[in-house]
DNA sequence: ATGTGC
């Protein structure tokens, strides 16, 4: 950006209430009355224009603080950065201590990433693609997916996730789900983020959930959800650190297949309620602040903060094995079709979720964990490409990456102009989404977004992460 | 994000 306007830029935002700097792709932002608030960092990729919705979102978080004790001891924001509806920015990260904040997670408890190899080619996949689209289309849209399971079942997965899951389902097996190998499916749970498990409380789990005894009907497990959620067929296009991708199993022009899906109505449920009791602890004689983030403070609800931590666990919980029943029908489907391949796990892993890290606590909105070695899925819009990374635990960055490219334009501008858009101006030419939804095709096309590439780029330069594999799209599920 | 809203 021109330095004369990059100038005339600080100068409006400043008057908005917004102290900000910039040097080397990098805003600092705090709010100009609350000097004593931590400075937030926001990496851009060069030539995009800084939302001032978001960044007074992202300064309103590191404000956060209950008046009875806790505070933000830093903030930031990913290169997908953009402004959330329920007051906080999507791609923030939050560091407290004394205090955690349950709207900064939000609704989307445990939203992540799911990544699996197939030892398949692309011309083998697309000479059988229709059949195995259709089955597909059966299991995501049409609800003929079988994924029942016992009451008991259901509470060891609000307990503690996909291992205790994975036995109940040993002990009394229900489903279609009992096809598939739970032997293997308990090895690779070695693949997920936190081995698929935190420490949940089944008791704080949405209760119409949890009959007695019988079976759970729950209309969530096994579906994609809306929004940004699918599930997408790739290629493994180009693999960049060759000693990462064969330790990892990933080799170029294998099949890939991707998941983006989280807690559905769980983490809903789950979310709203503690956004609500969060704000009943502000103390009764003092006046909300003006941002309508709530803190629940260790010094005041000791029990309530840790009651908050078990059932945000049961959403995530949840949302681990929603990945993987997603998984495991498009798993049955392509063994079905295409024979009896293999169809590994790389890894899983979370971008909406509260983790115990340092003295206190991580939040992360739409941010993925990039600890050193670790492995980081970002996905790209419809159409374009996806990344498998490795983390670099940059601290100045809170040990995130992005989660996606980002929005730039708005779901509701989409729906209102997209439809007098032709296809190449929404980027849609060439892209095979399977949807049930024309609106969705539209909402979700890649004019929606910033380029992947660039994104990818500046949290190169900026040692967040580095590239693994690339992953080209081949097919998208979109519910 | 949500069997949604503008």
């Amino acid at each position: 950006m021109q330095p004369k306007n990059l100038q005339r830029l600080l100068r409006a935002l400043a008057r908005q209430g917004l102290d900000v700097t910039y040097s080397n792709c990098t805003y600092s932002v705090r709010l100009v009355n609350s000097v004593d608030a931590p400075i937030a960092e926001v990496l851009l990729p060069e030539g995009f224009p800084v939302e001032a919705k978001a960044l007074k979102q992202l300064a309103n978080l590191a404000n956060v603080r209950h008046p009875v004790g806790g505070c933000v001891c830093r903030a930031c924001a990913t290169p997908d950065f953009h402004p959330g509806d329920a007051g906080i920015a999507i791609g923030s990260v939050v560091e407290t201590e004394g205090q955690v904040i349950p709207a900064a997670v939000g609704s989307d408890i445990n939203c992540g990433m799911r990544l699996h190899v197939a030892d398949l080619t692309i011309d083998e996949f697309l000479e059988k693609r229709d059949s195995f689209v259709e089955r597909m289309k059966g299991d995501y849209f049409f609800g003929t997916r079988d994924v029942t399971m016992t009451a008991r079942t259901m509470r060891a997965l609000f307990q503690y996730g996909v291992p205790d899951w994975i036995d109940a389902m040993l002990d009394k097996p229900t489903g279609s789900v009992v096809k598939s190998d739970l032997e293997q499916l308990a090895q690779e749970s070695e693949r997920i983020f936190l081995g698929g498990s935190m420490d949940g409380d089944w008791k704080l789990a949405p209760a119409e959930l949890i009959p007695d005894d019988g079976l759970v009907r729950d209309g969530g497990l096994g579906t994609i959800g809306s929004g940004n959620h699918f599930v997408e067929v790739q290629r493994v296009d180009k693999v960049e650190n060759r000693a990462l991708a064969y330790a990892w199993g990933v080799r170029e022009g294998q099949l890939a297949f991707m998941i983006h899906s989280g807690s559905r109505n769980v983490g809903k449920y789950i979310g709203g309620m503690w956004r609500d009791k969060a704000k009943v602890t502000w103390p009764k004689n003092l006046k909300y602040p003006e941002s309508q983030i709530f803190p629940l403070s260790v010094h005041s609800h000791p029990e309530l903060v840790a009651s908050y931590l078990q059932a945000e666990a049961t959403a995530a919980n949840y949302g681990f094995v929603n990945r993987l029943l997603l998984a495991e029908l498009l798993r049955l489907r392509l063994r079905e079709v295409y024979g009896d391949i293999e169809a590994p796990l790389v890894y899983d892993l979370p971008h909406n979720i509260t983790l115990p890290e340092g003295q206190g606590w991580v939040t992360r909105k739409g941010a993925c964990p990039a600890h050193i070695d670790q492995p980081v899925i970002i996905p790209g819009s419809m159409g374009a490409n996806s990344y498998l990374m490795v983390g670099k635990g940059n601290p100045e960055f809170c040990n995130s990456a992005s989660h996606g490219a980002g929005r730039v334009r708005s779901r509701f501008d989409l729906s209102r102009r997209g439809a007098s858009q032709s296809e190449a101006e929404l980027g849609l030419t060439g892209v095979d989404c399977i949807t049930l939804r024309e609106e969705r095709r539209i909402e979700e096309a890649p004019a929606a977004y910033k380029p992947i590439q660039s994104v990818i780029d500046v949290q190169v330069e900026a040692q967040m992460v580095d590239v693994v594999a690339r992953l080209s799209p081949i097919l998208t599920f979109k519910a």
